[in-house]
DNA sequence: GGTATCCTACTACAGTTGTCGGAGCATGGC
DNA sequence: GCCATGCTCCGACAACTGTAGTAGGATACC
């Protein structure tokens, strides 16, 4: 079978994000905080989560006094880079350009960002050429 | 169990990609094909494969005399859109706005890329403000 | 007509992921 | 000291996924 080993799950993402907005915390915490993004899962649920990504060195842990004390060891952006790559590579033959375009013209960008991006261009199309 | 059902695995991926990149098939013409591009997987895998995106209706089969011929159900426009609207949703809150921006500036897109998407923003910018 | 070849149908099995339950230890109040 | 509460440890189970073997029917070739 593929090893993948060292990718994340829909709910562990799930988990891994609580401790990116919020910081390092216990199970009881991210439960909580899970709850009131409307995702229920029971405590022990949010404790195997946390386990299966210290085995896989997403998260580490560290025993305060009263719980373990979780904390994220990736960082988001790598975790996004990775899905952003997988993605590229599985439909886009690891081409960013086609994702691009597609992206811009099928999705609606807010007008700030379409003007962001304006600027991006006009810099990178007069540096490039 | 959250019953996701109807999402393909990376081997189905691969499988449904020469579908799409082929056409019709039989399991034996997926296998060779999948072969050249260094897939190598087992006769029986491929049937797997197929018979399991049959059932979640990614791929239809027609008996013809000599085997049953495979058809993908489902366009690569659609499942990229749909692993796109995925990581888009888990990953930047559902807004294409940042992930363009990243991509512009982190990824090497071609020359002629950067131009298309000079024109596109173009005609973007003035008709949306 | 026997033998090799190919196809389908089934079954199997291990690893990953989502979800928990129960046992048992620690702690803080009463 | 006893009980409620909370925490950790383990085990479990089902669905999904990757991968393939086997059995048995059909075909085709000599």
């Amino acid at each position: 079978m593929t090893l993948r080993q060292y990718e994340l799950g829909g709910a562990e993402l799930d988990v891994v994000k609580v401790l990116w907005d919020n910081g390092p915390a216990t199970v009881r915490d991210v439960m909580t905080h899970l709850h009131n993004r409307g995702r229920r899962l029971a405590y022990t649920t949010v404790q195997t989560l946390l386990n299966r990504m210290e085995q896989k060195k997403f998260v580490s842990s560290n025993k305060s006094d009263l719980a373990y004390v979780y904390k994220a060891k990736v960082s988001r952006e790598r975790v996004t880079k990775s899905r952003l790559d997988r993605l590229l590579n599985q439909m886009y033959d690891g081409a960013a350009g086609p994702l691009v375009l597609q992206l811009v013209k099928s999705e609606k960008l807010s007008q700030d960002e379409i003007e962001q991006l304006h600027k991006l261009v006009d810099e990178l199309d007069s540096s490039g050429s």
